[in-house]
DNA sequence: TTCATTATGGATCGTTAATATCCATAATAG
DNA sequence: CTATTATGGATATTAACGATCCATAATGAA
């Protein structure tokens, strides 16, 4: 029960993005750099953020990709959930879904085991959903205040 | 990022042995014809139980195992780390911790991101904590008594 | 237009983790 | 002694993850 390499490449491309000014488009090249990651990998992940609106991306020469909203819009629970699937973190039949969306209907005859996990679900993106890309930007910057011990 | 089922065959077959008084084993053919696995696969579940004190085993003929404590302290958590092992939800470098290089290393983001991660992890601890094998079982009793509504 | 640049999506591949089974062994009640 | 029952090792199968390559399309610049 981890989150996959990919959803730390993800947020890292992003607080990378965060950096940058409204209209300059940062290439593949760049971030794969910056993240020591390949460019093939890193492109099929900033490909699922474009396809879920977290990023725009410019095709052709001088294109890259920006950020499709301001930083403290994007939540740590908005990246996981495109990186990772929306999966629930525990299915009673494991492979098949009942309900579309009656999963947290809390009234219907379910597993009580799942009920339990429904609230952790909750409880955890709660939490995930209050915690953006923004927010790391703005602690960076305190740490960096911070007496200035900036170079480790 | 899911649960095992390995984690919903553990916690089922705890409510199960939760169901019966002390001192009366259950053998692994009772435990898995009641959660529908085979036999082979829930005993190596049910070994690691027991190797992290969770259960009682008694080999030989009239064996089988029991709670090694009651069941309003045995946790969600307890079961889930047993099982799933005690990884964090996110590790800063996956695997390895060499990468010196680390030039993204401008405003020390990737103990920034882990913070975050950190947060998540230990509300969700936190709240699987507070759930017990007990808890399941009262709950269950208290939909038994509503007599009435029991399909929507 | 032509060319270099840049993102996209398909196909593929190796590695690891999860799922699952079988068997030999040890322990124990009757 | 024998039937029963858990244990641990070995192994096989499947799915997910991590990673790469290539053909294609889109775009800015020469």
């Amino acid at each position: 029960m981890q989150y996959t390499k990919s959803t730390g490449y993800a947020l890292h491309a992003l607080i990378h993005l965060a950096q940058k000014d409204s209209g300059q488009y940062v290439g593949i090249k760049e971030l794969s750099a910056a993240l020591v990651v390949s460019e093939s990998y890193l492109s099929k992940i900033m490909s699922k953020l474009r396809q879920d609106g977290i990023v725009r991306a410019v095709t052709g020469a001088s294109g890259g990709y920006e950020l499709a909203r301001s930083a403290d819009r994007i939540t740590f629970l908005d990246v996981i959930q495109v990186v990772e699937g929306r999966q629930h973190l525990y299915e009673c039949f494991h492979g098949e879904e009942s309900t579309p969306d009656a999963i947290y209907d809390m009234d219907s005859e379910e597993c009580l085991v799942k009920k339990v996990m429904i609230g952790a679900e909750m409880h955890l993106h709660s939490y995930l959903e209050q915690h953006t890309i923004q927010g790391v930007l703005d602690a960076a910057a305190q740490r960096g205040s911070r007496a200035g011990n900036k170079k480790a």
